[in-house]
DNA sequence: GCCAACGTTGGC
DNA sequence: GCCAACGTTGGC
């Protein structure tokens, strides 16, 4: 099991949203990045654990903490021409892009700020955390996902 | 709204 | 395949 740290605004698209979603699962659609897409396609998997990430927001932060319920299949929001992350490029035959499927495991009672994370030496090696990284989803290591939930409980 | 960083595009 | 121009991301 691998753990993940997934970056949403939460204006489009955030914890409290996925939270009314039935079963409070939704779909992560719409990477349109090749990394990210390799990673969604060939690593991530169903049962891997992610921080729920809010950006370009107030409070830029890990919200909650979410599950991957399905391994990686073809974006279908690439495919639909009324879709504003529609691809020409890619068909059911060949798809260009992927998606999991996300359920909502725990929301934070606060989101921990993204201030609070550079505060941490043991946290300092996070990608969220390097200069110039936009990448929408990257790994965190277990030391870092022990240490940030122990962030969160003493937050709580 | 600014701007640094970085990915993508397209002419050559 | 180079690289300038352009678009996007996202913190501040």
């Amino acid at each position: 099991m691998r753990y993940w740290l997934m970056k949403s605004e939460p204006d489009v698209f955030g914890i409290d949203h996925l939270a009314k979603r039935k079963h409070q699962t939704e779909h992560w659609d719409g990477v349109r990045n090749y990394q990210v897409r390799n990673m969604i396609r060939d690593v991530i998997k169903s049962g891997d654990r992610a921080f729920f990430y809010h950006s370009s927001c107030a409070v830029p932060g890990i919200a909650g903490v979410i599950r991957i319920v399905s391994d990686g299949y073809p974006d279908s929001s690439a495919l639909e021409p009324s879709n504003e992350h529609y691809d020409p490029k890619s068909t059911a035959a060949n798809p260009r892009w992927y998606m999991v499927d996300v359920q909502l495991e725990h929301k934070f009672d606060r989101v921990i700020s993204l201030q609070t994370l550079r505060q941490h030496p043991a946290l300092a090696k996070m990608p969220i955390l390097q200069r110039g990284n936009r990448l929408s989803i990257t790994p965190v290591s277990p030391v870092e996902w022990k240490f940030i939930l122990k962030l969160a409980r003493q937050h709580d």
